[in-house]
DNA sequence: TTGTAAGCGTTATCAC
DNA sequence: GTGATAACGCTTACAA
């Protein structure tokens, strides 16, 4: 059968506690037994039962990515910084497709966590925006970690990005380049990343004097199809802007597919700004002016604070804002 | 603390060897007894401890999803699909990213599933595509079912699609709609899919009298970036086709930047088509003709037969071969 | 600094 | 059909 705590106690000639101190680095062995230990442990290839170690420790190693996430790109990248930043600490990654709608979702997720003794949640978009939701896994005392479009509760774990300045600034952009008269989709209501970019959009557009403009505003969910209706909605109006601003990439798509089928050329008929800088963002043409943000490492500092806080790295532990970048492509024209 | 099997046998005035019989559905226990104890673990609200059971029972109710693939609509589908077969079964998925290239990998792997004791995996191409890979999981006795592109060993748990026969028919499509001179971008070499794609176009050339025209047959690696270069090399040709087909949506829309680029109109002065009816087949104008494979519900039956091994349901675990489907949108034109 | 003994919450053995 | 008891492999008290 496989090496057990014992087998490498009598190799090493100590007890098994000592043997279970030297496997989980705590403090109070000597330097001649630790290495005595290892040697052992190393000789017999010892792994230590997880399933031992879970039921004694109430731990797993397991960290959970909870999501309910119409966007495909932006999970693969969150999935992958957090796969990577649990590589080599013994943490994996289970995931667990939400439904922020369900009203068994906190039960449910609180059953999953205790059940499997999951050690902490990554929490992604619209969940993260549900403060009851969030305030329930802290009663039952479940560590999570959040990434949000914007600075959080300092006491809470989190990564946020800076979308009222980002989209501040690629409003400005767009002005800049002359445009007067602009359309906006905002993204999906439950996301609190659509507000900020929305306001965003109107504060810039308040600071250059400009008046936004009721009917080349459309409520969109972030997915290309909304996008696309917003489009054909908005090139049915009588005047048509000369720049639209969608609040994501995949919703830019949307309205460049719909003015192409309405036979206009962008960015000379149109221009066009995204938000995300999702795959889609170059995959079409004209590429998409857009806002890149760093998800992948986001998503990867949210498993390391997380991960940190479950070792008692209290120093390591530090919620983080990454900034986002404007990418300046083709679809954005000058006047 | 917690409620226990203890508890629950107090509770019921019962063994505890007779609460386990019951909640593990085990034969041999009278209905009267069983309804007892039932009773009293809904009363008290138990939750069998999945670290004391997997010690014992060497299980431990998660399922590993092994992927090493750049598509990121492909894994989010095989994803969801996995994760809803396992819903209301007890079992949870665990991802793992892998790189198919590394030395490391299958000895990663075995560690991960002992450590864990992760009770089967789902496997992707093109790690479903190493054979070594696979005789070292099995040596190793772990459980698996994989992803392919074409009917495998009756001995083993797949889900398969009919690659080649696809191919076939979507070329034989194009050349009904009168093109002759046809391109083909290969998919990525180490995916056994690729071979079988570009096989069925040219057994479908053949049969219509057509020979290929190496000028036009490009290698890919499934990115939409192989399929722009391809495009590129492709119209510096001094004679074009009339159709290229790409052996995925990605290098198709890598084919139409660069036709677009080029200030060529598709389908106008070139037809294309893809394969595996991503979302990328209809954000881009205009949309792709293209191969629909139902992936969700592949990975979903993959999980499924997995699960069912597991439980002894043995003629529930019947691997299975899934159809595709012709999807016709404009990126075609008859000529 | 190290070791002994108890126990985590299950399932397995074997007797009744 | 049912139950007492051991055992899984580890961590936690507590001693030494």
């Amino acid at each position: 059968m496989a090496v057990t705590i014992k087998d490498v106690s009598k190799d090493a000639s100590v007890s098994i506690k000592t043997v279970s101190r030297v496997i989980n680095n705590e403090a109070n062995v000597a330097e001649l037994t630790k290495n005595k230990v290892l040697a052992s442990v190393k000789k017999l290839g010892f792994r230590p039962n997880k399933s031992a170690q879970s039921l004694r420790s109430k731990k797993s190693y397991m960290l959970a990515l909870l999501y309910d996430n119409p966007n495909k790109s932006y999970l693969a990248d969150v999935q992958s910084g957090i796969f990577n930043a649990c590589k080599n600490t013994g943490y994996n990654l289970v995931i667990q497709e939400c439904n922020y709608k369900s009203s068994k979702l906190t039960n449910d997720i609180i059953q999953f966590v205790k059940d499997f003794k999951i050690d902490g949640l990554v929490i992604t978009p619209p969940l993260s925006d549900m403060q009851d939701f969030l305030s329930n896994l802290e009663a039952s005392k479940i560590e999570y970690a959040v990434i949000a479009p914007r600075i959080m509760n300092p006491d809470s774990l989190y990564v946020s990005s800076n979308d009222y300045e980002a989209s501040y600034n690629l409003t400005s952009e767009i002005i800049n380049h002359r445009h007067r008269d602009i359309g906006f989709i905002k993204g999906h209501p439950k996301h609190s990343a659509s507000l900020l970019r929305f306001n965003g959009f109107l504060a810039a557009l308040k600071k250059h004097g400009l008046e936004p403009n009721e009917q080349w505003i459309k409520q969109g969910n972030f997915s290309f199809e909304s996008g696309f209706d917003a489009g054909v909605e908005i090139f049915e109006s009588s005047k048509i802007p000369t720049a639209i601003f969608a609040s994501n990439d995949s919703m830019a798509a949307g309205i460049m597919k719909s003015a192409q089928m309405k036979g206009m050329e962008v960015p000379n008929d149109l221009s066009l700004t995204g938000f995300d800088d999702s795959p889609i963002a170059q995959q079409i043409w004209p590429a998409l002016t857009t806002i890149k943000q760093p998800v992948q490492q986001m998503a990867a500092h949210a498993a390391k604070i997380l991960i940190a806080k479950f070792d008692g790295l209290v120093d390591k532990t530090k919620s983080k804002e990454f900034k986002s970048e404007l990418v300046v492509r083709e679809s954005l024209k000058l006047l």
